[in-house]
DNA sequence: ATAGTAACTGGGAGCGCTTCCAATCCCACG
DNA sequence: CGTGGGATTGGAAGCGCTCCCAGTTACTAT
């Protein structure tokens, strides 16, 4: 309603503008009783402070961005990127932060990073990256502006960011299966522009590799974490006869499930199937999905707790923070030829 | 890199600031040849407005705000969410707008409001409530920012929203399963303080009565728009022997799917399934799910629009805008004892 | 009392931009 | 060659706040 300033207040209150500024801002150096008095007359104008004014006159503005890349097909049907963003909001939300929300869709990709790249505005970025070469990351480095980046970058070393160890994560599932009895152990890949998607392939390997067993090109299928991607690739897999498959997102082992029911294919006794972050429908599917868990909203928790970290210290080290996974034994991943239990829903802490 | 301003600019093309202002907000008045000379500078030094200063000034920071309702339990496993930001973000990119995000969280809900009422900062919100009763609408009214809801407002007419007539979009639906021969129709309702919820039982009581159909409370059952409520309401549902379901959304009718499979009913043959909203992963449910389509990207779009309109004219009246739903009709509703043809996916422009 | 010190308070100088408004320039016209 | 008026330009006054510094007050110790 009224547009009251400082000024205002101030004269209201038979103080300075500087007065009614350390009440607010709960400074020391304030006499008790002038103290209440400035705090009656805020209350009873119900004052409400320029951010605008306080941003440029203290140089922050409380504000984050946050920027996730529209090249990711599975944005929009995937939970992981609602539930990251809760995880981000909250701490924000408790920490008196806001954020502000970038999708780098390429055709505006240049005046996007213009936007975030704006002087004043933004204290820190988190970037839900997780692409190889995003252009934003190398935009952040040259103009000096704190930033996290959700997933590690393989490359540049000081870059802070927050990831799950996805390449042991996904070592331990295979080896799991492994255990299992399965020996044709097929994958469904995400995308290669991915790290996560990299680091996943790379632990499945690592894991036949640690049993001797030599990967078969044709058991490994690319998809990009989608449910088609998922569905496609594992009717390209189907001809190989695998009796047990990785899938690097358990959004895209539905994909595969669906695949496999069309054909008449039973999980787990004819295929064996695991997929990967534990998202709420996993443990609905028919069979219920063995899966590896990741923290998602903690993700986005930390990745919050390291920027602001970053703005308050911008010449310390970069911070790097790997949160644990843990398998999560459903029906899909059955119980092998050893006869393994798995239990309703046992799980294994890393 | 460097921090330059507009009058270090303005001092190496030997200009004045204001100069380099009306240049850069490409404002007439400018001599060709000063222009160009400007613009080299600028290009020259890399120079990035300060928008915090900008904003200051001039009084728009050209940043609109975006709430949602933590209230919503569904917010973080349907793709709703995502999709409407998305829709959003992708108009305000276009327009090079800017977008903070807020969740209102009942717990920090009075810090929230405060934030997004922050003078200065945001030029509109865009409300995402669907709530009855969100107290946020009435801090928007209170402080006098424009503001938009994505859902119509049951009683107040001065609220300008966006919004698809789901009433009509449920009776619709319902009339089209009568018109299949089904006559205990029972509904799995969304949740009753959200407007869409309530909308959609209307609809479904509408269309039963225009069909000399007395409602029966035994099959109507209460969710939450969750996955989990639309399995827990259709068990409570089966002991009244529906012969066709209509859910309020397509993540309840998987919900439903879930619990008749567990009983071993089969979709369509002995109870018929329709959902609602048209979600991407409703084409690739056993079976394929009827359903509604509500375009709720372009709700997003509509919305940006609508907002931006009202920030340009604040005395302008309310504006209202309801979006056109069509059916989609797939097997999960059968032929029904007509025979009627339903066709792999045909669509029903409404 | 009185100096000395600590606790408060007020004023002013910005933060980097927009936005008038007055000053200057330039050119066609007489 | 002078002159009016539109086209350009520069200067100054903020936008509403923070933050520093000097000034004032209120005590304590002597």
């Amino acid at each position: 309603m009224s547009d009251l300033t400082l000024e205002d207040i101030a004269k209201r209150a038979g103080v300075s503008r500087s007065t009614v500024s350390r009440v607010i801002n709960n400074q020391p150096d304030v006499h008790p009783k002038t103290r209440q008095r400035v705090l009656a007359a805020l209350q009873r104008y119900d004052y409400q402070p320029n951010a605008v004014a306080r941003g440029l006159a203290s140089g922050r503005m409380r504000i984050l961005g946050l920027v996730f890349p529209m090249g990711v097909p599975a944005l929009f049907t995937d939970p992981y990127f609602p539930i990251l963003i809760h995880g981000i909001l909250s701490a924000c939300n408790a920490h008196d932060r806001s954020v502000m929300l970038w999708l780098t869709e390429p055709e505006h990709e240049c005046r996007t990073i213009r936007q975030i790249l704006q002087r004043g505005l933004l204290d820190g970025v988190i970037v839900a990256s997780m692409l190889m070469d995003d252009p934003i990351i190398a935009a952040l480095q040259a103009r000096g502006l704190p930033f996290v980046v959700i997933g590690r970058h393989p490359t540049d070393a000081r870059i802070s960011y927050v990831d799950v160890d996805n390449r042991n994560s996904a070592r331990e599932m295979v080896a799991y299966l492994l255990r299992l009895g399965y020996r044709r152990i097929a994958t469904i890949t995400g995308s290669r522009n991915m790290i996560a998607g990299a680091d996943r392939l790379e632990g499945y390997l690592a894991a036949l590799g640690a049993c001797g067993i030599n990967s078969e090109a044709g058991l490994i299928a690319e998809g990009d974490f989608t449910e088609a991607s998922g569905y496609a690739a594992m009717q390209r897999l189907l001809p190989h006869v695998p009796d047990a498959v990785f899938a690097a997102s358990d959004t895209m082992a539905t994909g595969a499930l669906r695949a496999l029911r069309e054909v008449g294919k039973r999980v787990p006794e004819d295929v064996a199937l695991a997929g990967f972050d534990d998202m709420p429908f996993a443990a609905r599917t028919e069979p219920p999905l063995t899966t590896v868990r990741q923290p998602i909203q903690r993700l986005g928790a930390v990745a919050f707790e390291t920027l602001v970290d970053l703005i308050a210290n911008p010449n310390a080290p970069p911070r790097r923070n790997i949160l644990p996974t843990e398998l999560v034994l459903r029906a899909s991943s059955g119980l092998g030829s050893q006869g393994e239990k798995t239990g309703a829903e046992s799980k294994t802490r890393r």
